[in-house]
This record gives C-alpha cells, structure tokens and sequence, in this order.
DNA sequence: CAGTGAATGGAGCGATCGCTACAGAGACGC
DNA sequence: GCGTCTCTGTAGCGATCGCTCCATTCACTG
C-alpha cells in the first residue's frame, strides 16, 4: 500500500492523518457522507488503525470536529487579546475582517460545523454537541470582547447588547460563508467593511434605546 | 401493513406521500442520511413503489427539492406582486418578515436547501445543483423586486445595487434561519424589524457611492 | 368477462456499511 | 535474545445500502 517502510511508535502522526483525512471528508459529504473507507482509502492506513485510535465513528468525527476547531483557531483570531485600536468602529471591522479571511483560508471548521448544526437525527452525534458547544464557547468570548468594546452605558445594559452581538456576531459569519459560498460576485472585503459599520451600528442604537 | 383497502389508480397521492416522507427525512438527515429504507417505513409503501414512482434516489431528492420549494412558496411571499405599500423602508421591512415567517413555519424547504448547498462531493448531487439553480431564480426574483422599490437613481446603478441587495438578502436570510436555530435567545420579529432597517440604510449608501 | 395497465407486495441481489478478531511487524527494556 | 507493547495488515462478520425481479391486485375498457 506504502512502499516507504513505515516505523512503528508513530501512532501520533497516524492518529493526525487520520484526524486531517476526515476532516477533508466530512466537511465535503456530512456526517453520514463520511465512511470508515473512505478515510482508510485517503490515509493509506487500515482499518484496524483507524479504530486503535477511535472507538467508533462517532467518536472519531467528534474528535474531528474539535480537531478542526483547533485548526481554525490557529488562522482566527483569539477574542481573549485586544489589538489596542482606539476606534470602536475600526476595531470592529478590524475583527469582522479576520474572522471572515478565517473562514475562507480555513473553510472546513465552519462547513463542518454548520452541516452538524442543521443535523437533526432523534439519536443525536456527539459532533454535533460538541459542535454546539464549541459554538456557545465562541459566543460568550465575542460577548466579553463586545463588553470591552461598549465601553460606556451601565454595565447591566452592556451586557445584555453584548449579548445579542454575539449572536448577531454569528449568525452575520454564517450568512458570509453561505452567501459566499452560495451566490457568486460578492467581494468580501468590501462587503464585510459595510457590514461592520452597520454591526456597529446596530449596537449604539442597542445601547441607547430603552429595555 | 395498512389496514384500509388501498384503491389503485391513486398513484399521484402515493407520489406525494413519498415526496413529503422523504422531505421530512431529508431535511433531518441531509442526502446521505435519508435511505430507501426509512422512506418505506414512513409511507408505508415497498421500495418498489418509491422506485416505480422515481428513478433512483438522485432523482426523488431532486424532486423533493423541487416539492420542498412549492410548498415553501405557498408560505413565502411572491416577489412578483407589489404589496402597494407607499413607504419603502415600510414595504422591506413588511417582505422580511413574511420571509422570516415562512423559514419558521416551513422550515424544511430551506433545511434542505442549506444541507444541499454545503455538499460538495466531485460527483455532485442532482438535487444540489437543483437547488442552486432555485436559488439564483429567486435572486433574481428578489432583484427585480428591489429594482422597483428603489424608485430613484439612474437605471444602471440602480441594477448594480438591486443585484447586490438580493445577494445580500439571502445571506441575511440564511444568517438568520441559522441564527435562530444554533443560538437560544433571539426575540425574531424584533431582530427582522432591525435587519430590516439596516438592509434599507446599505441600499440608499449603495445608491449614493460613486462606481 | 377476458384483457390491459397502473401500482403494490415481497423476496432478495451485490455492494458497501460500521466494526472486530487476530496474527504479525517492529521499536523498546531487560 | 526475549518478551512486551504499540500499531498495522488482512480477512471477514452481520446489517444495511440502493435497487431489481416478478407475481399479484384492482380499476378500467371492450
């Protein structure tokens, strides 16, 4: 199958080929689109490895998913730092464009992703739960760094905007990537500079209103 | 299996038995989730039936497609007629929320159609290519739609922005299905009010800017 | 009342599914 | 050199996959 000798006590890298192999797989077919043959067939190893390293393919595709995370993690930007912009409004396209260059550099996490969000089996995987939870993590660190960014107002009423820009933060990824995706003619880094001005917006009119 | 007599002749009602079965499945499961097997189970009818009825699974996903976007139209709003409402900001923010509405009460048509979209084997499923094809038909529909409400402006330009407004309308429309699904929280009528009006603002920015 | 044709019922084909059993290969400590 | 442990290779299990064959049923026509 391999004509390089293969050495033993590798089972790390094999562990990570089979983790990248699926990771391929499943953003391009879905979790059931994805078979145990088919990454066997992409890694070269078989089955038998496959399942020394995961105890099932649920298991395995959960393990992808986080994998995946991981990888996206290294490309996106950390919410925790700050890049030390004066401007809120140049921040916020600042990060708006980082997360969406993310998305199209390293497209698998949120392809993945959101084909495991709009899963709806009775037996749920465990990749689509980790998925969600991974998706609740990302949105409460948006909802901190939007609690930085809105620095006036009381801090109940900035936190509750927070809130809903963190949503809001979201669900304007997963219309980018789909509408990208989807509908040719979009040029992202403009579209993604008016979107920031308008999130930002939003937010203000948020902060001021009443309830 | 069924108790009742079953008339013959009554082929068309099996047909759509099997095509609302199968959506249903479908738009839980995505293509590779959705089987023969659980088609019969749920109608109640053998394989044979489905497969006298269609040629193969590609094409009863294709056509569930097709059965998924009848019935959404029969939710959703028509572009074609104007509602003849005088004010525009008005008159969006009426079209959003019939739209929102309609992804709420009958979901599946675009469950499926995100599901169908994020798909991306080398052998592309009819049914994918269905949709996309639905989907541009719409766009335009939706252009037209802005073409006429952005009254104003020379012709071209006002084309150029139309065509934007229907890109970035279904992306705001897939963000939002999106949204409201993957994060608890959102208050629906509320936010489409708001999208609505920030929809309305990019197209007047749209329409002043120079090229 | 025989003949026709739409549709169903049931059995089952070969292929692939997820997964396992088990022997073997090779890097280690002793 | 010898056992030990990690990981690979092969073969194949039972279940399910998409799909087909073909007899049967029944509303029709003549």
């Amino acid at each position: 199958m391999r004509k390089t000798a293969r050495r033993h006590q590798q089972g790390e890298e094999s562990r990570l080929r089979i983790l990248d192999a699926t990771l391929a797989i499943a953003a391009e077919r879905g979790y059931d689109g994805t078979s145990i043959a088919l990454v066997t067939e992409a890694t070269g190893l078989p089955p038998s490895s496959v399942y020394w390293h995961f105890r099932n393919k649920d298991e395995l595709l959960a393990e992808t998913l986080e994998h995946s995370y991981r990888r996206w993690r290294e490309t996106a930007p950390t919410w925790q730092d700050r890049v030390g912009i004066a401007d809120p409004a140049e921040e916020i396209r600042d990060r708006l464009h980082r997360a969406s260059r993310a998305i199209v550099v390293s497209p698998e996490f949120w392809r993945l992703g959101l084909m495991l969000g709009l899963l709806n089996r009775q037996q749920e995987p465990t990749a689509r739960r980790r998925y969600l939870q991974v998706r609740a993590d990302t949105r409460s660190a948006i909802q901190e760094w939007w609690e930085q960014v809105l620095a006036d107002g009381d801090p109940d009423r900035r936190s509750l905007v927070a809130g809903r820009m963190a949503r809001f933060h979201l669900m304007v990824m997963d219309g980018l990537y789909l509408g990208v995706r989807s509908d040719r003619g979009w040029r992202l880094d403009r579209l993604v500079d008016l979107i920031a001005d308008g999130v930002y917006a939003q937010a203000r009119t948020w902060l001021k209103e009443a309830a």
